[in-house]
DNA sequence: CAGGTTAGTGACAGCCACTGACAGTTGACA
DNA sequence: TGTCAACTGTCAGTGGCTGTCACTAACCTG
């Protein structure tokens, strides 16, 4: 049960996180300030910063949703699974899922256009590739934890979550210059580039 | 033959360039402002901003020089080789390279320093991870030149790219936590790190 | 339901990175 | 030596972000 005072909280937080996506991709997000986003809320500039640590912060709150999902769909795979397949499979298990969180809160096609933005802008790139780091990291653990090596003697699983996250960011790159932006598409460049990781990597693409 | 005023202003850049280093590894790049850089040179806040477009400039001034000479070896690679041996020579070859143009303008023990750095300040790290990204469009379009293939189509020269620019940061990454800091230990953890790519993606580590 | 307690807020002042405008200074060159 | 262009300093201003303090609204206890 909610009481009021939390609900307030969750309406003004909910409505900044809108107001900021919307002003975000629609005229950028170094042309956007702090002040505007507040008074589209019509709360005071501190009040945003005792919702959000950041501008950055906010830019990036629906997505930290969606990895978690995926992060926790890595750690309920079947302990006997290959680590690649693994990934993989969470992957694709759990997009639903990161569709009806992010759905939860932001419309989908608002969430979309943020990925084109954060592509855009230098300042957000830097910042979900840290982020994404930060993601690798995790699921190095994981990783080696379910195949009962040490993450910081054996670097097989950074390496394997290095070789997922390139394709990741490689799949979000392509997604958002082609045309085309169905969500679905992203899934399916996923799993194409997954499979052509091995021929990317043993030369010779000319006889292909 | 260099002119009196050019004589100034590489001089002026260079104790710039070394303060700010000095600075950021001591004290820590959060805590460093510019005013501070510019004190120590004796010379305006204003004057800084004329010889590096921001803070973040001057911290990787030095990176970006020996990626340069990185990225000018895989072009002399011949052509024959195949795309990631073509990488990891090109790396080892310009390693020598690499570090002379690093000591022509500071102490390769104070560039090396700089890794940690920006290994423990996530601005700097966030900074780090989108210049790599940037090096990695470059090495790919140098790849599928090499290969004859069409880099916007064929996917295959980013993923290789991508797989050899995560190897690179784990290797840093190791690099900064462990003990011995000789720059040869970089080598030997590349090499060894790209041979294991392999087998860290086809599972199963636990019967190694 | 009256009281105090706590959480959330707004207004203000201040730090730091960065930029534009303008004026002063210094090296280059005829 | 005088002129021009390059370099520099000063000043004012913007935007992200933080600390402080007083005020109000919501909660809780008797």
């Amino acid at each position: 049960m909610e009481t009021l005072r939390e609900r307030k909280k969750r309406r003004t937080r909910e409505s900044l996180l809108r107001a900021a996506l919307e002003l975000f991709t629609t005229q950028g997000y170094e042309r956007t300030t702090v002040d505007e986003i507040a008074d589209a809320v019509d709360v005071s500039q501190r009040t945003f910063f005792r919702y959000f640590a950041g501008k950055e912060d906010v830019a990036f709150a629906v997505q930290d949703m969606a990895e978690a999902a995926f992060v926790a769909a890595v750690r309920a795979r079947p302990p006997h699974e290959a680590p690649m397949r693994a990934l993989r499979q969470a992957f694709l298990e759990s997009w639903d899922e990161m569709r009806e969180t992010v759905e939860s809160v932001v419309p989908v096609e608002l969430h979309l256009n943020m990925y084109r933005t954060i592509e855009a802008e230098p300042a957000l790139l830097a910042a979900r590739l840290r982020r994404l780091a930060a993601t690798e990291e995790t699921l190095a653990r994981v990783l080696a934890e379910r195949e009962g090596v040490d993450v910081d003697t054996d670097p097989r699983p950074r390496l394997a979550v290095a070789v997922f996250g390139g394709v990741m960011r490689i799949t979000e790159q392509q997604w958002c210059t082609s045309e085309d932006s169905g969500p679905e598409v992203i899934r399916s460049l996923t799993t194409s580039y997954l499979d052509q990781v091995g021929s990317a990597l043993t030369g010779n693409w000319r006889a292909a």
